[in-house]
DNA sequence: TACGGGGATTGACTCACGTCAATGTATCCC
DNA sequence: GGGATACATTGACGTGAGTCAATCCCCGTA
């Protein structure tokens, strides 16, 4: 875990919470901001450690996850290049984080003081609205997420992350995975087995194939009435 | 669906939100808010639905819902009185509703435009922390639902339930359910005869017992370690 | 007091998913 | 290029939770 100071503009105004704000602002989180470089698999916080700095993906990916009692993660969340950790700001009230973070592939992560982005929220109404609305979307995000889990049959499940995968890529007939697939798995809560013959029965019934993170898409329309529970092919 | 103008500024003020507002700002809401009376069994809003209105429970319980492809309500959040229905707001960008709002028992509910919450946002800035700690704390509750459903067993996924409750209600060894056991199986995404007989075992190992919505917790210690994955007893 | 309806409990059965184990296949670094 | 490591796939097996159905209980109502 290496620390730098010094960050280009661009660098920041990258995330959407900064993305507006005027110079001398940005320059203002320059003087307090630095970027930490991660190699694979390292860890940049803890579940329950208290909020003290925010996290921005600047490269690579990141896990945030939580452990289960038996050992095993279970994934909330990939973050890429671009994302901030929304996970990582707390305004009046001492937060504990609820993830821990941990680098995936090696990466480099913009790491801001809360009192600076708590500042920037009071200066610039801008990006109060930014992340509010940043906010509210994780709340629909995690909402699907339950509503995910709480469908019973694995078929279904992965039905609905194919075709949700699939809406968010133009609805383009193949394209990739952004993680593993055993991670993939666990955002599901299911396990990589389970997955693995979930995606065969797919193919077999001409409905998706998949080699490795490449994903092609046969029939969008079963696809989705299988989402929706028309259940023609179960 | 009855709606009524005029509300009392304490009526008001009970929602952390507007809790500590100047009486300008109170006479502002009240004069463009009002409450509705909901029989039992009445919608409130729908999934879907563009959010124009926020919503905040005076008293009586809501159901906040989404229906699965089978027909059938999965519960995310039960209502109760001084809650606010934080799905319920937007600011910039137009957002519609995650989920369905329905009354489960009679019940009073104050309306407030969206204009309005914006203005109080950006007129107060105590409105303005106050409502991003509302959204974190959303975040936080929504993780720890999908930590919930992640649990494979349902013997674990009860366990945890009855502890959170158990702490909830400051470590005493009975308390009562804030809603009736169908709805608590939903929220557990369980079937309410697998919490039926969960809670069997429990009685039988001699953990909890349930007579209708009364709980007692006869052994914390065995719950907290069922919860914690130290499986003594299974 | 009798009736009706929704919730809660219990039993019997089935099957889908987790588990364990083995094999196959990328990917990375020496 | 080759060996190590992690990921992916497939098979066999046992079990826990969903489903269907019956009964019971509680509460409101006629």
């Amino acid at each position: 875990m290496l620390e730098r100071k010094l960050v280009p503009h661009e660098q920041i105004r990258q995330f959407d919470l900064f993305s507006e704000l005027p110079d001398e602002l940005i320059e203002h989180i320059r003087r307090n901001a630095w970027t930490i470089s991660l190699k694979a698999r390292e860890a940049l916080f803890r579940q329950n450690d208290p909020v003290r700095r925010s996290y921005f993906c600047l490269s690579g990916q990141l896990k945030l996850f939580r452990l289960t009692r038996s050992g095993s993660e279970k994934i909330f969340m990939i973050a890429h290049a671009g994302d901030g950790l929304c996970d990582a700001i707390s305004l009046q009230s001492e937060r504990f984080r609820p993830l821990n973070a941990t680098s995936i592939t090696e990466s480099e992560v913009l790491s801001v003081d809360s009192e600076v982005v708590i500042d920037v929220f009071h200066r610039s109404q801008r990006a109060r609205t930014q992340l509010v609305d940043a906010l509210i979307r994780r709340v629909d995000d995690l909402i699907d997420h339950v509503e995910l889990l709480s469908v019973d049959k694995a078929n279904f499940r992965v039905a609905s992350f194919l075709f949700n995968e699939y809406q968010r890529n133009g609805k383009k007939s193949s394209f990739q995975l952004n993680s593993s697939k055993k991670y993939i798995a666990s955002y599901l809560s299911l396990q990589p087995e389970t997955l693995s013959r979930c995606l065969r029965t797919f193919r077999q019934d001409g409905i998706a194939s998949s080699t490795n993170r490449d994903i092609r898409i046969h029939d969008p329309d079963r696809l989705e009435q299988l989402v929706l529970g028309i259940d023609a092919a179960a």
